[in-house]
DNA sequence: CTGGTGTATGTTACCGCTAACAGCACCATG
DNA sequence: CATGGTGCTGTTAGCGGTAACATACACCAG
């Protein structure tokens, strides 16, 4: 076992340094700390002994400019604190685990120029591919997605055209098929109460589509109340007294996520309002949250962390012809828990 | 203002496909880019055009080695999902918007192999600076650390030695303060429901503290339950069921975060169990979920945006004299809520 | 006309690494 | 003995930008 002598580091170590410290060439070092190409037993011990004494740590900036390949993927979403969203991350972490690749978040804060400036930042790093939450972009934006060159997969959404392949649901369906259920279970004076983003494309069309099976129906939304910004919770509890206090004869309430749905259903458990037999409740999402309360809200699963494998199924290659414009469509279940009555 | 060809794009971009679209140098053409030295009006406008019209975007990667410098922040925490990081995000995001720097998140899992590998990818992409978690490294990531020759953040919790600068609170001294408030507001009987992580070294800090208090006051804990996973509300509903069945005596139930606090108190209420006469109950973190609930659950605030924020300052530079081994103490406020007796 | 001072642009030499190829020793084969 | 692998290592030439310096030209004081 040679000797290799510890100095103190000053300016950063590169693989001359490490080559000087083993005894070989730049090169012989690269390939054993990527384990690429044959290199003899003896050598790759000393090379790996001096880098670790060292402390070495490779520069990928240098290794990616000089490879042209880039092992990261840019994963572009509005926001972190939703709960969708991570759990979206983590389908898309646990897929790329194995693959190299790694995923790099951004967060739009549910802006378009914020989204186009992130992706701007985000493709000067070269990644190996994007995936983006949502179908709707600046046209710039767009235009960069197009030119990049790389996969692109538009994730949460596929009402609409996606620039390269898409995975997720539809939403306006899941709103159809939210206001069929509560048409079929006999529920006809309907609240909405959801959020105000104007840049929430997916809420929207979830309404969309509520509205339009509720109209087929001869029905019309007869309340609706809007909010943005605080506690999702509370805000859900003061928006359902709110709303019933302004609108008495109302006997079901639809929310545009389950945590203001779980607001309106702790007040009314609070208020002592019968559930599901005089007021009816729904939310969206399937958010574990959920599990924990008295009684469990009714809503309809997003399929969150399928959309994330599937996305970065894509993007690693691991799907079958991968052609461009694929569109995948996951179904949403709907969970009617006990908010809706049988 | 001059015809500019629109190719189709086939490979990258250069800066060169800019200057020859331009009739400009490259260096010209960076110079406008990145709008440093000067530049004539005239030339800077028809190079913004022609980056326009091709659709250039600049490879950071190739800059970023020749300039020895890079944007990124590297942030390394344990989990996306724990309500308290993306908060602690939102905190470092703010701050760094207008400094150019960008921050680039790492998740470990509460892992510390996977800390140390997460650790030594971020580092090969030469950040600015690094934000992580905790005080607690495996060696590796330690020696990663202090050789990194950037500035490093230790956050959350400032129990220990930091590599460089620490900015959090002392969650031991948060445990104590939360048992002396209980045990001044009479309650004896004492039980704990926590997580089981191995690795939650900050959790563990707080139940010593905890336990630290009660023994001087000549109390014990007398009874204690533990889990992981699952959802954290459900959880919590259920953990405390099974501990007041088992020990019925108790007067108070010490929680080790807000999200199962959150669910034995729901539990509670349906339960009927009077609280905080019957029962006292308390969590940690001062999430803001707590806020819809139908009774506020006592907590201790993190102050999880200020030590992003702060964390974030370090990193920037923006802060007086940041010797080596700065410590930030932050002060948690407790906040009695509804379920400690006045 | 000279020289100094800007302002606007171009030239050169890297940054740290890897692809591609070249070199060399060693062996089996016909 | 020529021939052609095969296994290991080194050499060369970039990757796409930027720092630092060089150059060109205009302008004005002396």
């Amino acid at each position: 076992m040679a000797k290799i002598p510890l100095p103190a580091p000053r300016r950063m170590l590169t693989l001359r340094d490490v080559s000087e410290a083993s005894g070989v060439s730049e090169m012989t070092v690269s390939r054993v700390l990527r384990n690429r190409g044959d290199v003899s037993g003896g050598t790759r011990e000393r090379v790996l002994e001096a880098a670790r004494a060292l402390g070495y740590v490779p520069n990928k900036i240098a290794g990616a400019l000089a490879s042209q390949r880039v092992n990261l993927v840019a994963v572009i979403i509005p926001s972190l604190s939703n709960m969708v969203f991570p759990e979206v991350m983590t389908g898309i972490s646990d897929t790329l685990e194995d693959t190299g690749l790694q995923p790099v978040v951004g967060v739009t804060n549910y802006s378009p120029e914020r989204e186009e400036s992130v992706l701007y930042e985000m493709l000067s790093w070269r990644p190996s591919g994007v995936i983006i939450a949502g179908l709707e972009h600046t046209p710039a934006a767009r235009a960069m997605l197009q030119n990049a060159g790389i996969p692109i997969v538009e994730i949460m959404d596929i009402d609409g055209t996606p620039v390269d392949a898409a995975v997720g649901i539809s939403h306006r369906r899941a709103g159809r098929q939210m206001a069929e259920a509560i048409i079929a279970a006999g529920y006809r004076r309907i609240g909405f109460l959801g959020t105000m983003m104007p840049h929430d494309h997916r809420a929207r069309k979830r309404l969309a589509g509520f509205e339009e099976a509720l109209a087929e129906a001869g029905l019309a939304l007869e309340d609706r109340e809007f909010y943005s910004g605080g506690s999702a919770l509370l805000k859900g509890r003061e928006m359902t007294e709110a709303m019933l206090a302004r609108s008495p004869d109302l006997d079901f309430l639809y929310y545009s996520n389950d945590m203001i749905g779980a607001g309106g259903l702790l007040s009314c458990l609070s208020k002592g309002i019968a559930v599901p037999g005089r007021l009816g409740l729904a939310g969206f999402n399937g958010v574990e949250l959920l599990d924990g309360l008295p009684c469990r809200l009714a809503t309809m699963d997003a399929c969150r962390l399928d959309i994330g494998q599937i996305a970065a199924e894509i993007i690693a290659g691991k799907r079958a012809h991968q052609g461009l414009g694929e569109v995948v469509e996951l179904m949403p279940k709907l969970q009617p828990g006990d908010t809706i009555r049988g």
